[in-house]
This record gives C-alpha cells, sequence and structure tokens, in this order.
DNA sequence: GTCTATATTGTGATAGAC
DNA sequence: GTCTATCACAATATAGAC
C-alpha cells in the first residue's frame, strides 16, 4: 500500500475509474483524485487518456487471457473442463463485477486487439476443438459441432453477467443476494445442462 | 421517402447513428449530416440530445418487446416456444445487426427504463415460468431450475451476437459469410441442444 | 516528479434573422 | 420551420514554476 511508485498507483487508479465507468465516462480529474495526485501528473506518465487506457486494458487482458488458456488448451477431460472453466470464470467476476461489460465494450470498440492479445499468449481454440472432436468419434458424446459447443458454454457463463440488470430486476425483485445465490447455482447447473445435452 | 415529415427524417436519422455509435460518440452534427438538416433542427424538435436519444430508445424497445412477450406470454408448447423464440430474435438482429450491443450498453446505463417498459408493454416473465413448472410435473421435461432455464435460452441466443468480434475473429477466420452460416445454423442448434439437455 | 494555471478543442445548446 | 452564427462549458492536454 505505502511503497508504491507512482506508476503503479495511476494505473491501478484508472483500472478501477474504467472498469466502473467506461472509457469515455472516465474523466482524467476522477483518475487523478482517486489516486490523491494531480492531473497533470497523468499525462506526464501515459501522454494521453487514450494510452493510460491502453496500459489499463493490456492489464486486465492478461488477467484473463492465461484463464482461457487453461480452458483451451490443457489436457484434462472435458467434462471436468467445462466445470473448470464455469467456476473460474464467475470467480474472476464475484472480484470484479464490472469486468464483463467493460470488456465486452471494449471488445466491440477494437476486436483486434483482443484477438490479437490471445494469439501472443498462446491461446489457441484448436486444441479444444479437436478435442471435442475426438469425444464424439470415441461415442462419449453426441454428434455436434464444435464450435457451436464451445459458443454454448461461453454464452451459458458469460451471459447472465453482461444482461445482469435485467436479469436482477426481472427475475430476481432487483435483489443483489438472490443474484448471488442464483450465480451460485448456476455453477453446477450449467455443467449439469450440458452434459445433459451432450451425452448419448 | 419523400413526402416525410422533418420529425420522423430526424428520429429514423438518429436512430441509424445512436445504434451505431452509442450514445456518447454518437454527435448532433453526424445525426444532422444524416438528415441532411442542420444542427439547430435538433434542438428545435427534441429539445436536447438526451431527449432525442431516448425518443429513439423507445422506439427500439417497441420493436423488440413485442417479441418478448410472445416469447413469456403466449400459451404455445414450450418445445415450440423456443424454435419460435430463436427464429424470430435471430431474423430481427439480421435486419439490425448493432441491435444487441446498443441494447445491452443502454441496458447497463439505465436499467429500470427497459424493466418499466416491458412492465408497461405487459411482459411477464411468471407465464412462461409456471407453464415450464407445469411440464416438469407432467413429467414431460427434467426436474430443473425454471429461471435457469430460462437464461439459459436468451443466453444462447443472445450471447452470440453480442461476442460477434471475437467469435469471428477466433473461430471463423474473420469471414461474415462463415459467421452468418454459423448463425443459421445455429437456430436449429439452440433447439435441439435445448431439448437434449432437459428432455427426460 | 509534482504542482498551479492556462491553452485548446470539441460539442451541446441558444439567439435571432429570414 | 429552417437557417447562420455564437455561446457556454466541460474535459483533454500543455507550459512553466518549484
Amino acid at each position: 500500500m505505502s511503497e508504491i511508485n507512482t506508476e503503479t498507483l495511476i494505473l491501478n487508479s484508472a483500472k478501477k475509474v474504467f472498469i466502473t465507468h467506461g472509457l469515455e465516462k472516465a474523466k482524467m480529474q476522477q483518475i487523478a483524485d482517486e489516486a490523491g495526485i494531480n492531473k497533470a501528473l497523468l499525462h506526464y506518465y501515459f501522454r494521453s487518456k487514450d494510452k493510460l487506457f491502453e496500459a489499463v486494458f493490456s492489464d486486465v487482458l492478461k488477467e484473463i487471457v492465461p484463464m482461457m488458456k487453461n480452458f483451451f488448451g490443457d489436457n484434462i477431460p472435458f467434462t471436468h473442463k467445462i466445470e473448470l472453466f464455469v467456476e473460474t470464470y464467475i470467480n474472476l467476476i464475484r472480484k470484479n463485477p464490472f469486468l464483463p461489460e467493460f470488456v465486452f465494450t471494449e471488445l466491440n470498440r477494437n476486436p483486434e486487439r483482443l484477438i490479437q492479445m490471445m494469439v501472443s499468449f498462446g491461446v489457441n481454440p484448436n486444441v479444444i476443438l479437436t478435442q471435442i472432436e475426438k469425444e464424439i468419434e470415441l461415442g462419449n458424446i453426441k454428434k455436434i459441432n464444435p464450435k457451436q459447443l464451445l459458443i454454448n458454454i461461453l454464452a451459458l457463463t458469460i451471459f447472465p453477467f453482461l444482461a445482469k440488470p435485467i436479469v436482477k430486476g426481472i427475475l430476481l425483485n432487483n435483489d443483489d443476494d438472490q443474484f448471488c445465490r442464483f450465480i451460485e447455482e448456476r455453477k453446477v447447473h450449467i455443467s449439469e445442462f450440458v452434459i445433459n445435452a451432450i451425452s448419448v
């Protein structure tokens, strides 16, 4: 907390502000206040708002992408992989509730960056796709388009967070506790749902 | 095309610009250019940017919400309902590719508005939830939390559009045709997937 | 490196002629 | 109703003292 240098102090403050407000609604003044320093220092260290944002976004991706790598890559059994991904992802969001909206907004602003970053981190979807194909050949799961299945798992896991306001507002009486329990229940629900859908 | 009044001309131009750029990146000047008129006229008709946006957003919701109402409400069989929703929703997006991102961005900006609008349009999730419960009691489908199932269907349908850039970029060689075919295949895929997951 | 003060720019909004 | 010209303000960015 105490002996931190100014650059990382700024980076952390900026991360907090950018993630909760998004690029354009986040103000340099607010970031400076959050860091307890002056506006001019932000420019001294990062030259421009855009540059600062880039730095923050890279940092965030470095937290997420390795997780995706585990999901896509490691040679653990497919059904375990689903559970692992759902569990890991949901726990990550717990810590940073605004992450999904943040990533998706910026994803739509500049898709290339995220894709490039995933490639440079060695994330390769072909590993999990061929794994799925093999499971089909072995007769362990139903015949299914592996890409569709992959998207299904991501959709089931990520979507509730993207749509949190409407899910909470329409289905859960706008109650945060209920939403929490809903998500907790979802950890096992998704695995069961997917496995039911694909088991022969 | 020709004998249209200025107000609806503005509304249509604004819709186009707001949907493709979002509230803050959309500029009044750009909307004026799109409409072939002057900036000042926008204020004459709609007083402020916010008011203009509200008008646009209401219009957009009026297109979407009745569709949701069919899904939530009508007393057609549940399995048919899934197919109907997937088909209808995907076709709607085809016509307006930027709709999902637009709605979700604004949803996170002001959840109350969308919820209130759905209520005022008579959308009531309880109808479909009790329908699911009844199907379970009858032994037609597996025991499952109806709310989880409802979210699953929405997630499977909507998520690919929200994540389009990454889906296209990582899985489909950045090829729009492939994405199109992927979505087309998805229409039947989702129904099959869900029905497999819940059938006893 | 850190600050205060100021320049610059973009954009929503208004005044007022026609 | 529609336009031109202008205001007002917010927010990024820079100059320059310390």
